[in-house]
DNA sequence: AATCCGTGGTT
DNA sequence: TAACCAAGGAT
């Protein structure tokens, strides 16, 4: 029999207070469990409350510009889920958010597991609410032989947690699920010793916490980037991604990803002078390459890119661009004095650059 | 169905 | 430093 009386009375001693337990309106609710996919709730705290008081109602948000929106969104990763929020706010702008898990799935950017959460916290639904932590605990707890995202998205783990569901308190039994995960049933170093579960817990009885949940490792591809600052009568070249598959509209530097290191700077300048306006000169893309200011590495979700930053010692001006006939600038193109670059929304690795070009007094 | 999509913190 | 991790979803 599964302890949930007990999981429900540690959780009334044990849970967290977090802005979005304030209140249980359901705007609130599908925004801070968006946030919170992928998320530790410690990162989104701040986030939530910056985007709650700029946008405090689905109507404020589906009247938003997205650029404007998109900055509050700044830093969180995965901005997929951005986009998601954005498309969902005009969808449903003026009316009211469905009550049924089945129907909050559908929404964009709203999968199985958050619309269960929004059923289960915010409309009292009995439902099955399985995430990450869920999976986790379960996998402990039943001492199943499988990784957690495979337990998450197997249809026998739904039946299995609703058969665990009390007849009462459900809802605040799944919340407490998912807390006992996050703070006691951790990946690392769980802390067995203060969990309600642990007397009938089958990896903490045989002694084999740590060999659940299963592991599959995976290899980690490198990229190797180099970026062209190009600065012209003070303002910085930016394209923004459009019609990109991974950082959908955010700005950036004119960066060329290739997949050797050492490509040769005319094959850069080439690669470069593709994406910011055909017609610019090789020659003249050499010579906005003649002086590296740094160097980093970062990690995205499948790869990690290791990033050389170039700059010029040669000043352009418009004068002296306009007279070539031929110079045309990319339509994403955007020419951006220093001070406005905190107003556009950059990826991380982008804003590594724009934050080095701000502590300079000059490039 | 396997793969992709970010980031900052921890080990 | 590299590897791994944290309240998933879409294709």
């Amino acid at each position: 029999m599964f302890p949930a009386q007990a999981l429900i009375s540690w959780f009334k001693k044990n849970s967290r207070a977090f802005p979005w337990r304030n209140r249980r309106g359901v705007y609130g609710v599908w925004i801070s469990e968006v946030m919170l996919q992928q998320t530790q709730a410690s990162r989104v705290i701040p986030f939530y409350k910056k985007w709650m008081q700029r946008f405090p109602s689905l109507n404020s948000l589906a009247q938003a510009r997205d650029e404007e929106a998109l900055l509050y969104f700044e830093g969180l990763g995965y901005y997929k889920r951005f986009h998601g929020i954005m498309k969902t706010a005009r969808l449903l702008s003026g009316k009211s958010f469905p009550k049924q898990a089945e129907l909050l799935n559908k929404l964009p950017g709203v999968g199985k597991y958050t619309a269960a959460a929004i059923a289960s916290l915010v409309f009292k639904q009995r439902v099955a609410v399985i995430d990450g932590n869920v999976a986790r605990v379960l996998s402990r707890y039943f001492a199943i032989e499988s990784s957690c995202a495979e337990i998450a998205k197997d249809s026998k783990t739904e039946a299995l947690v609703e058969s665990i569901l009390p007849k009462r308190e459900y809802a605040v039994f799944s919340e407490a699920l998912i807390e006992l995960g996050a703070v006691v049933c951790k990946k690392q170093q769980p802390s067995c010793n203060a969990c309600p579960l642990a007397l009938s817990c089958a990896a903490w009885l045989s002694k084999r916490v740590e060999r659940y949940p299963l592991v599959l490792g995976r290899a980690q591809k490198k990229v190797f980037s180099t970026i062209g600052i190009i600065e012209k009568d003070n303002q910085f070249l930016l394209l923004k991604r459009e019609n990109k598959t991974r950082l959908t509209d955010m700005w950036e530097f004119p960066i060329l990803e290739h997949h050797k290191q050492g490509l040769s700077k005319q094959a850069i300048a080439k690669g470069l002078r593709e994406q910011i306006g055909e017609q610019i000169a090789i020659e003249e893309l050499n010579l906005l390459l003649t002086r590296k200011l740094f160097s980093f590495s970062h990690s995205y979700t499948s790869f990690k890119a290791y990033v050389e930053v170039w700059a010029s010692d040669v000043k352009l001006s418009h004068e002296k661009l306009s007279k070539k006939k031929s110079y045309r600038l990319a339509k994403n193109a955007r020419y951006v004095r220093k001070k406005a670059l905190l107003k556009k929304p950059f990826g991380a690795a982008a804003a590594r650059v724009r934050e080095y070009l701000l502590a300079k007094a000059s490039t």
